[in-house]
DNA sequence: CGATATGTTGAAAAAAGTCAATGGCAGTGG
DNA sequence: CCACTGCCATTGACTTTTTTCAACATATCG
């Protein structure tokens, strides 16, 4: 592990009533008047890929929007070899723990260049004091990430699945919404962090895939592949007829 | 997989005041005028092992509280294998999700006898319109439920861990809080749908164990395991210095 | 007392891990 | 501009772990 000098760029306060994903970020719900109490409280700000957001066991006095880009949830294990609990796309939360306890419970770090909002935790917990709008969308996120959990231990984890197929249906996860055939790309030690295999285990899932033309670099950029995306969901469902 | 006809045995209605895990359950915090919401709402009742509380899918008009016993939530795949999510102790909520949406997220089925409080979804929503203490239990309910999830992804999913090794850490997981060194005992099946490995290496890893005196049967007793805490839980960590 | 469930064990096959060598690519510093 | 270095990915050969299939034991229950 090196230290990495990480500059973080603030953009300003964000205005969350003109907010691009508005409608499905934490303050959807909210009225006009409320938006009074977010002025001026909430930073937009944008980090470079492998940035660490916060650290497991810190104090936590932010929740963070994800307006672009991708977010890891990492754990470490006492051998030092790291763990991925969630992956975070744009308009997922993270932080929400801070509002329970006070200290994060992962490590969060970028994947790639990150656009988010960071919002103070004493801003959310009087907000929802104030108003009871705010209670169904936390809710709300508490469930979506116990989904995500849950899905990632039947989808994911091992267990009738060969490496191949669990790599098809993490990739398939990996989609960008924006553009279609465009997924995130990770490296093989986050592969390997993800599904608990070793990173040649991922290379030649990942080398097969390729070999089937479902999987492919995209020339100048190394944040992304170009996968088929159809492709991969019938190879990761069990869908056969037989 | 047989059809089962279980008779649940209704013990009444809950004098939730009184519970003998009060101190511990949902409603620890509320005061006594809000006792007077729950009377007679709260069902006291007793289920054999292998009863299901409900299926996935199902709308969800009732959450649980276990007060003795255990219970595995499952899900079942695409080609009818189970996958075994968490499995809730004494204290623990199920059913948590019918605040959310209204249906349940799994299926929750006994594994040995059980006593628990079935409570209304209604009735908790009422209170939590009607009082604002009830917001903080519900919230750590969602946060325990996402750590014992992601603790299942760090320390019982494959992945720098054989098989004996992950057997441990979940037999150290299913210890008795009453009675130290007894552990609920899991059927084969049920091992290798929580850790997703073959029954039969869940059979030789426990025949290990019980080669080192880590782990033996209760003779007469079905539903537990006499198991070595300390010796177990120096197998499932890494902590050797060397 | 069979009949069915569940658990145990052995032997062979398959999957994944480990170790090591190689190649590419980006950034650095002459 | 080019060699050099460090990081990451790929690939092969070999080892280990786990699965699979099968046979057999044990227990429960009508």
């Amino acid at each position: 592990m090196r230290a990495i000098t990480i500059k973080a760029a603030w953009n300003g306060h964000s205005d969350c009533q003109r907010c691009g994903i508005r409608e499905s970020a934490l303050f959807a719900e909210l009225v006009e008047a409320d938006f009074a109490l977010l002025h001026d409280q909430i930073d937009d700000i944008d980090y470079p890929p492998g940035a660490a957001l916060y650290h497991a066991g810190a104090n936590g006095d932010w929740l963070f929007t994800l307006r672009a880009g991708a977010i890891k949830l990492v754990r470490y294990n006492a051998d030092g070899s790291q763990r991925i609990l969630r992956i975070l796309r744009r308009g997922d939360i993270c932080g929400l723990e801070v509002l329970v306890g006070s200290a994060y419970d992962h490590t969060a770090i970028t994947l790639s260049p990150v656009m988010l909002c960071r919002i103070p935790r004493t801003l959310v917990e009087r907000l929802n004091r104030d108003t009871p709008r705010l209670q169904k969308p936390l809710f709300e996120r508490w469930h979506a990430a116990l989904e995500e959990a849950d899905a990632w231990l039947t989808e994911l984890a091992a267990g009738h699945a060969d490496v191949k197929t669990r790599v098809a249906r993490l990739l398939c996860r990996l989609g960008n919404d924006g553009e279609p055939g465009l997924v995130t790309r990770l490296s093989l030690e986050d592969i390997g962090a993800v599904l608990g295999v070793a990173p040649e285990s991922a290379s030649r899932a990942l080398g097969s895939l390729r070999r089937s033309n479902l999987l492919a670099d995209v020339p100048g950029d190394r944040h992304h592949w170009r996968a088929d995306t159809r492709g991969l969901a019938a190879l990761a469902s069990p869908t056969r007829e037989n």
